[in-house]
RNA sequence: GGCUCCAUGGUCAAGCGGUUAAGACACCGCCCUUUCACGGCGGUAUCGCGGGUUCGAUUCCCGCUGGAGUCACCA
């Protein structure tokens, strides 16, 4: 009797029940095996890399058959930040990760299953708090910060487990009549599970990622409202994943070690717990130490997402890296699979490995690399239009100046069986293409050393007399050829390669003498394109002006 | 410190009692080639240490070492 007097006590406006929540949260009606999965970040405004990384993996768990959703745990309000939801919404449909349900901005969500935002959901969880108030099964506490904290200096002296429990625990026996004279006297407090976990007890789940897990059983009587009514993750998390029935939560591995509490909580409460899937996080190395650890948002540039967005590497890009960090076998599929769809990629929990893998930028270049070669000039066109519209202005005037000219340029050995594989990120394609404007080139940047100035300047000159712009292809090597063979060089290296004495050199290091005067560069895509994009009088001013220098 | 997880090349990793210990990135070499790439072929390089169990351990068990995480009215 006296439990429900507390009750009363303390939820007095609160009137709908648990029964009323379980109500209003029926089942799904989802296939068999469909997975319900959910990607719940405190609204900061800030995604990191690793959290991306997360709701990616939320989201190819669920998959087609299934439900992923964004719950937005904004229960403190020191952490929140102005459009923080908004940025997070934007930030994952940038990698093409929108949930099916959720929160869609700061006052807007969609999904039959909300409100998906914490922060309107106090009054459910006082209901559940409520009730287990009623059962004897939580209570108000009045410590104060210092008498806590002098409880666990105590405890730390004597070398025992930290925390509010047993014998701590002074106010788990707490009457309503002086829970009643402490708040009319304007005492604060928070409501605390009673644990029932034993000193001695062992409790085990089973991991989808790690495997089975042992550990000492919960006894400490955790906070599950918070002295301003507010609940605690843990108590949140209980709640909202059993009202909203999720299947499996995926999650960072730094929630593994307070499994115990959310497995009594759900106890008590009488729900059935949901699948845990704990990932591990993305490592660095770090300098200093020379060890691992988590990517930074305070030391590492690349922690936040925005990052790639500004360097340039595409979204589609990223979220290949992150399937093959994953899923190691996402490689050998994408190999065997070259054009299909990430989704139809079977992604399995089970393969993700359980210890955290170092962020590997190269390799994310290289991924990036073989991405965009799939891209064709339209494609990139538009990316690099879009991505330096916002990042390059200089870049973004040349790419609108003449659309046509500059997808000529990156149709260059593009969109063939065998494209060319190099851009990595939009970052890098001024400089790439920079020989192809004027206001860009910068003269030649060096020569090859294997052919001397006099071979030089006299194979420019008679290639200046000769170029025939309107030439094929077919007709252009040959042309070359001729060239060289008249100069002293060899028409091809075979020729060269069975008598080099009596040679200067072959035709690809006339071709090569060209290029460095065309380009001023040593490596480029094929010469006879990019003189055709060029056009006759830029090859001719280029060579002349390589021979006056 | 207590609790917990993890441990194969420089990196990501396959492996699940018997293998020449896959593959990818990076690196090196060769081939192809008008250059640069792409591609092809090949190469260097890995089971942290010590005990068991076993005919036989990278694989199973224990210990050690190392790394990571966690011990809030933050998530």
């Amino acid at each position: 009797m006296d439990n429900l007097t507390m009750s009363q006590l303390l939820f007095p406006s609160i009137t709908k029940t648990a029964a009323d929540y379980e109500a209003a949260y029926p089942p799904r009606g989802l296939k068999e095996r469909a997975k319900v999965t959910r990607f719940a970040p405190s609204p900061t405004g800030f995604l990191h890399f690793g959290s991306l990384f997360a709701a990616f993996i939320a989201a190819k768990t669920a998959g087609k058959d299934g439900v992923f959703y964004l719950r937005i745990e904004d229960t403190d309000k020191k952490r929140e930040v102005e459009n923080g939801v908004i940025g997070m919404v934007n930030g994952l449909r940038e990698f093409g990760i929108v949930p099916d349900e959720g929160a869609v901005s700061e006052t807007e969500e969609k999904g039959c299953y909300g409100p998906y935002t914490q922060s309107r959901r106090t009054p459910i969880y006082q209901a559940f708090v409520k009730e287990l108030v009623e059962q004897g099964m939580a209570y108000p506490c009045f410590m104060t910060e210092e008498e806590i904290s002098a409880v666990r200096e105590k405890q730390e002296a004597a070398k025992v487990l930290p925390g509010i429990y047993g014998e701590y625990a002074i106010y788990r026996n707490i009457t309503a009549e002086e829970a009643k004279k402490r708040i009319d006297n304007g005492e604060e407090y928070v409501v605390r599970l009673k644990s029932p976990g034993r000193p001695d007890g062992r409790i085990s789940f089973k991991d989808e990622i790690k495997g089975k897990i042992e550990m000492p059983e919960n006894i400490l009587d955790v906070v599950l409202l918070k002295k301003d009514g507010t609940p605690t993750y843990h108590f949140a998390h209980a709640v909202d994943d059993h009202l909203m029935h999720t299947t499996h939560v995926t999650r960072g591995d730094e929630w593994i070690s307070s499994v115990p509490i959310h497995l009594q909580l759900q106890r008590v409460l009488g729900f059935k717990p949901p699948k845990y899937a704990h990932i591990a996080p993305i490592m660095k190395e770090d300098a200093e130490t020379g060890g691992k650890r988590k990517l930074s948002k305070r030391k590492d540039p690349e922690a936040a997402v925005s990052f790639y967005a500004e360097a340039g590497y595409p979204a589609g890009a990223v979220s290949e890296y992150l399937m093959t960090v994953a899923n190691s076998n996402y490689e050998d599929w994408r190999r065997a699979n070259k054009t299909e769809s990430m989704d139809k990629f079977d992604f399995k929990l089970s393969k993700m490995s359980k210890a955290g893998a170092l962020f590997d930028m190269v390799k994310l270049h290289d991924v990036s690399k073989t991405y965009i070669s799939t891209m064709n000039a339209e494609e990139v066109y538009s990316a690099v239009e879009e991505w330096s519209g916002k990042y390059d202005a200089g870049l973004h005037a040349l790419m609108t100046a003449d659309e046509e000219y500059a997808k000529r340029i990156f149709s260059i050995e593009r969109g063939n069986k065998k494209p060319r594989k190099d851009i990595g990120k939009w970052s890098e394609v001024k400089d790439y293409i920079s020989y192809f404007y004027d206001e860009l080139f910068d003269g030649v940047r060096g020569w090859a050393d294997n052919v001397s100035k006099e071979d030089r300047d006299a194979l420019l000159r008679r290639y200046a007399e000769i170029y025939d712009h309107s030439g094929s292809a077919e007709e252009w090597f040959p042309q070359i050829q001729e060239l060289a063979a008249e100069a002293g060089f060899a028409r091809s290296p075979k020729e060269y390669k069975q008598a080099p004495e009596s040679f200067k050199g072959h035709a690809g290091d006339v071709a090569g003498v060209i290029r460095a005067a065309v380009t001023g560069r040593l490596s480029t895509p094929d010469l006879y394109s990019i003189m055709q994009v060029m056009g006759r009088d830029k090859v001719m001013e280029r060579i002349h002006q390589a021979l006056e220098a």
